[in-house]
DNA sequence: TTTGGTAGTT
């Protein structure tokens, strides 16, 4: 073994230096000269460790060989390259530098190739795809330049390359300068380049693309067909990428995804189910690709029933929790209100990485776990886990929910332990961490020393807590920093009528109702689902076209009168969005969420968990109504608003009313 | 005798 490494040690110095003529065994194996002029010239650390890597990597001599052709292991092949330069060995050398990507390795074959197969067009084609698929753009395109002749496969290999590095105008260009050298591009050209225009924004190319592909017969094929639908899906132009899909030739698992996976980037959860029906019913058997997909469209809704009959599918198929689909599984059952289903997923988990940590971290810390986010974090660290900014958020989201000042202050700073640059996010969570809990100054302050310039939502999130805390002059203050950075958003209105609604200043929410009308700015309806036996219903504030009005009617009012008796007093703010006092009394607004509430209750079980989603912050009235209901309807009710959970248990809420 | 398409936590 020993031998060995020195030998190659020689070689590989040998090889590097004097790249063109044929290496032997005579080279100078203990050229100390030469070896340094490598550390020099090529940045290595070192020649020699680079050199050896390859030999003592117990992983490459696992992964690489023994060779399933030749029975030889990978160092044997650097050896009788070395001696007696084979075609065939020295293909089969490249090919395991590629696929493991070893690109300091694959520098060396490379040097060893030059003496004796310059001209080799197949041989050139491999070291330009080895570069390529190592993500060394540069000395791909280095290559290709001095290629004695290219062909197809060149051309592809360097498409392929600057699309798969992202390099997408690089990748593009290729096409025409193709044609002008008069090679023509084939079946996997084309859907290297449709891949490329599927994330570029002008669609003009992927058209012609399009176009090209159906004169010359590419669309029978599969990987062009497959391409061709993930390109117009990921344009969300859903209705082409299915007439393409609809009129494929040739179908497989992918084109079946590519067309899910648009549903679910849209967030349309029950026609990415659908059509994951239609799959399994025509035979065609879902991928980790799928399910991902699947589970990502599911979590965007929100809703559980149908999460978990597609989980079910996926254990009884008898695929794995591999990777990226736990970590979506995991998410999913965090944002659809069950962190005990995600607790069990990260559990079980083959491999955890930084995503499923900080994806059950969210979790928590949405849910108002706060005490369990931070021993998840300390775990995580414990184990040596790096965290980044998402964990952080996450970390400080936890602190901030359950009013934990100075705990969230001291996170902050351990940020620079970490390297963690504080994005704006961070910001935004800290000044809602001092605003909930009624610092309201301090979280003036801390805007106002800000190291970047604070947007729209560090000021929301000060307009927000002096909402809470009814707070008017910096609520206007506020309000006014959000107008001067954007006018349009009905949220800051809203909430600057309501503080001064709350306040009784009439005069000033017709005021802000005007700006609003002048600014030509339109509310968002709010809306609220919830799901009965698999079935999603939404609901409107003053629903009035419901087939169950009245019945539901009947219900909230019941449940308004048992929880009056118990101390709930109606927020008169609930009123205020209408612009004066007749009004007021003409119609009394019902929140969305307290409908669908009612209208649970009246069809599911006694006892039986509700779930709510909605689609903004809920408000305090609702807030304390619902913490009512809990006790006295004896329900858990988990609501779901814009970004956290409130889950009312018993008369209690889990976030503590720092909502 | 080398080149291709599908998922994504804040």
């Amino acid at each position: 073994m020993k031998r060995r490494i020195w030998s190659c040690k020689a070689r590989f110095c040998y090889a590097q230096n004097s790249a063109i003529q044929k290496p032997t065994l005579s080279a100078p194996f203990t050229s100390t000269a030469a070896t340094a002029s490598l550390t020099k010239s090529d940045g290595w650390d070192s020649p020699w460790l680079d050199a050896s890597c390859i030999l003592q990597d117990k992983d490459l001599l696992k992964k690489g060989g023994p060779d399933s052709k030749t029975g030889i292991y990978v160092l044997d092949l650097i050896e009788s390259c070395a001696l007696e330069p084979d075609r065939a060995l020295f293909t089969n050398l490249i090919k395991k530098c590629t696929n493991l990507k070893r690109l300091k390795e694959g520098r060396l074959v490379h040097a060893h190739l030059m003496s004796c197969f310059r001209e080799d067009l197949v041989m050139n084609n491999n070291i330009l795809n080895m570069y390529a698929k190592c993500g060394s753009m540069e000395e791909a395109q280095k290559v290709f330049e001095e290629m004695p002749v290219t062909d197809t496969v060149s051309w592809t290999a360097l498409i392929t390359g600057y699309t798969q590095s992202g390099l997408l105008e690089d990748a593009v260009v290729l096409f025409p300068e193709m044609l002008r050298a008069d090679v023509k591009p084939n079946e996997f050209t084309l859907s290297s380049l449709l891949k490329a225009s599927g994330t570029r924004h002008n669609n003009g190319f992927g058209r012609q693309l399009h176009g090209y592909c159906l004169k010359h017969g590419y669309i029978l094929n599969v990987y062009v067909g497959s391409a061709l639908v993930d390109m117009y899906a990921r344009w969300e132009n859903i209705k082409d990428a299915e007439s393409i899909f609809n009129g494929l030739v040739s179908k497989n698992e992918v084109s079946w995804n590519a067309l899910i996976a648009g549903h679910a980037r849209k967030g349309e959860g029950e026609l990415a189910l659908s059509l994951f029906s239609r799959m399994l019913r025509k035979d065609f058997k879902p991928t980790p690709f799928t399910y991902s997909s699947i589970f990502g469209s599911l979590s965007s809704t929100g809703f559980l029933e149908q999460g978990k009959w597609v989980h079910a599918h996926m254990i009884k198929s008898g695929s794995q929790l591999v990777g990226f689909v736990g970590n979506t599984l995991l998410d999913m059952y965090a944002k659809s209100g069950s962190i005990e289903d995600a607790e069990k997923v990260f559990s079980r988990m083959l491999k955890l990485d930084l995503v499923s940590w900080n994806s059950l971290l969210k979790g928590y810390a949405q849910h108002g776990r706060g005490s369990d986010t931070l021993e998840l974090f300390k775990r995580m660290l414990s184990i040596g886990v790096n965290p980044s900014d998402v964990t952080f958020l996450a970390i400080l989201t936890a602190c901030s929910h359950v009013g934990c000042v100075q705990e969230g202050e001291y996170y902050f700073q351990l940020m620079k332990t970490y390297a963690v640059e504080p994005q704006v996010s961070h910001y935004v969570t800290m000044v809602d961490l001092f605003g909930r809990a009624g610092l309201l100054d301090q979280a003036e302050r801390f805007i106002q020393n800000m190291p970047i310039e604070p947007n729209t939502a560090v000021w929301g999130a000060l307009l927000g807590a002096c909402r809470m805390h009814k707070n008017l002059e910096l609520g206007a203050y506020a309000a006014q920093r959000i107008f001067e950075l954007d006018s349009n958003d009905s949220g800051p209105h809203m909430l600057l009528s309501n503080i001064y609604a709350s306040a009784g200043r009439w005069d000033d929410v017709a005021n802000v109702r005007s700006m609003m009308r002048v600014n030509q700015v339109k509310k968002e309806p709010a809306i609220s689902w919830v799901e009965i036996k698999n079935c999603v219903h939404s609901f409107v504030a003053n629903d009035d076209i419901h087939p169950q009005r009245e019945e539901i009617q009947k219900m909230w009012e019941k449940v308004s009168t048992k929880i009056k008796e118990v101390g709930y007093v109606p927020d008169s703010s609930q009123v205020l969005f209408y612009s004066n006092q007749q009004e007021k009394e003409k119609r009394l607004q019902v929140h969305s969420e307290k409908i669908a509430f009612a209208f649970a209750l009246l069809n599911t079980p006694p006892g039986s968990t509700i779930r709510i989603k909605k689609n903004i912050r809920i408000c305090p009235d609702c807030h304390s109504a619902f913490k009512f209901a809990s006790k006295i309807m004896g329900r858990d009710i988990i609501l779901r608003d814009t970004n956290r959970f409130h889950h009312f248990q018993d008369g209690s809420c889990s976030c503590g009313d720092y909502w």
